[in-house]
DNA sequence: ACTCATTGTCAATGAAACGTCGACAAAACT
DNA sequence: AGTTTTGTCGACGTTTCATTGACAATGAGT
C-alpha cells in the first residue's frame, strides 16, 4: 500500500467530489479508491472526506491534507525528474582511471575528441598504475589492460591487441628457427620495455602460464619500434599483429612458436554495474569503442 | 512497497554507508534494505548507489536523490502533523445545525459557555426547522430531537424528554378519569403548541403509533406553562415529566393513560461519522452532554 | 409513493507481493 | 591461509492486494 498512491487517489476523490469518478479516471475501482482513503485516514487517524453514498465532502483536516499533498505529490515528480535528469543529461564530472602509458598515449586523445562532442561533461583522468578502487574513490569508469581479477564489476572489452612472436627471414636463415621458448635463450630478442619492464615473455607451456626470460639484445618503448628492429633482422621481437600483418604477408616476417604463443592483451573498460548506467559513462563508452576499432590506434602500446 | 518507506531506507543506508548497518539500525533485514534501494533504482532508472561487498558510495543520481529524500520525507512528516493538528486542535470552525426553538432556548447557552471554555474554536450555530444535509452543506455536528430516520450517520442520545398524559385531581373528580385515548375527545385538552402544532397526540394503540386528535381547549408554547395550566384544572396535558415530578409525589397531579404513552423525546447530537472524531467536535460534544445532564436546563421546550 | 439506477462499503476470493531465512561469492582483516 | 563480514540471490510461507459481486442508502424520475 503506496503511501503516494493513496494521496494521488484521495486528491482524486476530492476534486471528483465522488469515489466513483474518480476510480473511473484513476483506472481503478471503486472499492480501491475507497480503501486507500481509508487505509490513509487510518494512517493520519483523522477523517479526511465526509460520505453519503450520494455526497462526498472534505473535512477540515481533509482540506488542509489535500493541500499539503499536492505539494508533496509535486515534489516527488521534481524528485524523479531530477534524478532522472542528473542519471540521462550529458554533463557532470566523469572520473576516469586507466594506466599511465595506455593514458597518455591513447585515452588522453580520446578524452579530448570527447570533450569536443560533449563540452558539458568534464572528464577528470587519473592515470595511475596501481589498481584503484573504483567504488571506494568514487570513479565511475576504469580503463585496464590485460587479464582481469574476478571482482563484482563489470567488464567490457574494448579491443582486442593480438601479439605474435616474430623474426625477419634472414634472421631465421643466418641463426636457426626455434621451436620451443626455451630455445630462445639461444637467441638475440627484442624487448618491448612498456609490456616486459623485466625482460621476460609470456607462454604457455604444457598448459600452464610461464614466465620466461629472454636474452635481451635491444629495447624499444612501442610496438611500431619493436617492428623496426625485427625487421632489420636484429632479433626475434614480440609484435603487435596489426604493425608487422603486412610483413607476414609479404614473407618478410616469419611467425614463431604460435603454439605456445599466450601474451594476448585487450583493453577492458571496467565499471560498477550494468543496470542504468549514467549517460555520461554511456556516451563515454560508445565513444571509446568506435574510436579504438579506428585502425589509427592501434599503433600505440 | 511504500515508496516513502523505500527513501527512508535509501537515506538510511546512504548515511550509514552501508546496508547491514542500516538494516540494524531501522530493524528490518538486510536483505530487505537491499531489496528496496534496487526497487527504488528500477523505479527512478538510475543507480543510487555503487556498491561492493564492502563499499557503499553515492551515485550522481544518488547524490541528487538523497538531497531531495530527506526534504521529501520532511515534506510528509509536515503533512501528517499540519493533518493531526487540524484534527487534534481545539480551534477552527465547529458548525451545528438544530432546531429553532431548542437552538434558542438551549443550545444558545451551551455554546456560549463552550465559546468561554474554548475561545478559539468558532462556533456556527444555524437553527434551521428543515433537516438540513449534514455533508453535503459541510456541518459537523446535528442536534435533532425525537425519533430519528435511518441513516449513515451517527447518532447519539444526549438527554431524554420523557412526557405524561398529567391531570389535576379536582379535574378528574369534576370530569372522570380516562381510561383509553379515543376518550380525550370527550375532555378538555391543554395542547404544547411547539410539539404539537396540529393539536395532535401520539399514543401507542395496539402496537401501533397513531395520532388522536384532541379538543384543544388551551395552548402554550412552553412545557411549564402546560404544567401550570394542568395545575390550574383547566385540563388535560402532554407533561414534561420533569416540570410535574414533584406535583404527582405530592398528589395534585396524577398520571393518566400510562400504558398508551408513546409521546417521548430524545434530544440527539448527529455526527457523520465515529472513527477520528475532530478535537472540536468531540469537546463540544463532551460539553454538551455535561450541560444536559445538569438539571437546570431541563425546564425548556 | 413507487420504481430504479447509482453511490460508497463490505465480504470473499484468487493472485501477487512481502519479508525472512539460509546460502553464496567477494572482500577485508587476522 | 583462515575467518568474519558484506551485499545479493533464490526459495518459502505468509500477508496483503485488487477485483468481483452483493448490499443498504440515497436521490431522481415518473
Amino acid at each position: 500500500m503506496d503511501t503516494l498512491d493513496a494521496l494521488r487517489v484521495f486528491i482524486q476523490v476530492a476534486e471528483a467530489q465522488s469515489f466513483s469518478e474518480a476510480a473511473r479516471r484513476g483506472g481503478v475501482s471503486k472499492a480501491l479508491a475507497s480503501k486507500y482513503v481509508g487505509w490513509l485516514e487510518e494512517r493520519l487517524s483523522a477523517r479526511l472526506l465526509n460520505r453519503t453514498t450520494r455526497r462526498v465532502s472534505l473535512t477540515e483536516a481533509g482540506t488542509a491534507c489535500l493541500l499539503s499533498s499536492r505539494r508533496l505529490l509535486e515534489d516527488y515528480a521534481a524528485l524523479v525528474e531530477e534524478t532522472a535528469e542528473s542519471q540521462r543529461s550529458a554533463r557532470g564530472l566523469l572520473r576516469i582511471t586507466g594506466p599511465k602509458v595506455f593514458g597518455e598515449d591513447v585515452l588522453a586523445g580520446v578524452v579530448a575528441d570527447f570533450r569536443r562532442a560533449h563540452p558539458r561533461i568534464q572528464v577528470d583522468l587519473a592515470l595511475e598504475e596501481r589498481t584503484v578502487d573504483l567504488i571506494g574513490e568514487g570513479y565511475d569508469l576504469a580503463i585496464r589492460i590485460g587479464r582481469l581479477t574476478d571482482s563484482s564489476l563489470v567488464a567490457r572489452r574494448l579491443v582486442d591487441f593480438p601479439y605474435l612472436i616474430c623474426a625477419a627471414q634472414d634472421y631465421l636463415e643466418r641463426r636457426g628457427t626455434p621451436q620451443e621458448p626455451a630455445e630462445l635463450a639461444q637467441h638475440d630478442c627484442i624487448v618491448n620495455s612498456a609490456i616486459s619492464p623485466t625482460g621476460q615473455w609470456e607462454f604457455l607451456i604444457g598448459g600452464r602460464l610461464t614466465q620466461v626470460s629472454v636474452p635481451t639484445r635491444a629495447r624499444a618503448t612501442t610496438a611500431r619500434a619493436v617492428a623496426t628492429l625485427v625487421r632489420a633482422g636484429i632479433g626475434i621481437g614480440l609484435c603487435l599483429k596489426s604493425t608487422v600483418v603486412d610483413d607476414l604477408e609479404s614473407g618478410a616476417l616469419v611467425s614463431l612458436l604460435a603454439p605456445f604463443q599466450a601474451y594476448d592483451r585487450s583493453v577492458y573498460a571496467v565499471y560498477p554495474h550494468r543496470a542504468h548506467l549514467p549517460a555520461k559513462v554511456r556516451l563515454f563508452l560508445d565513444h571509446l569503442t568506435t574510436q579504438l576499432s579506428a585502425p589509427s590506434h592501434h599503433s600505440a602500446h
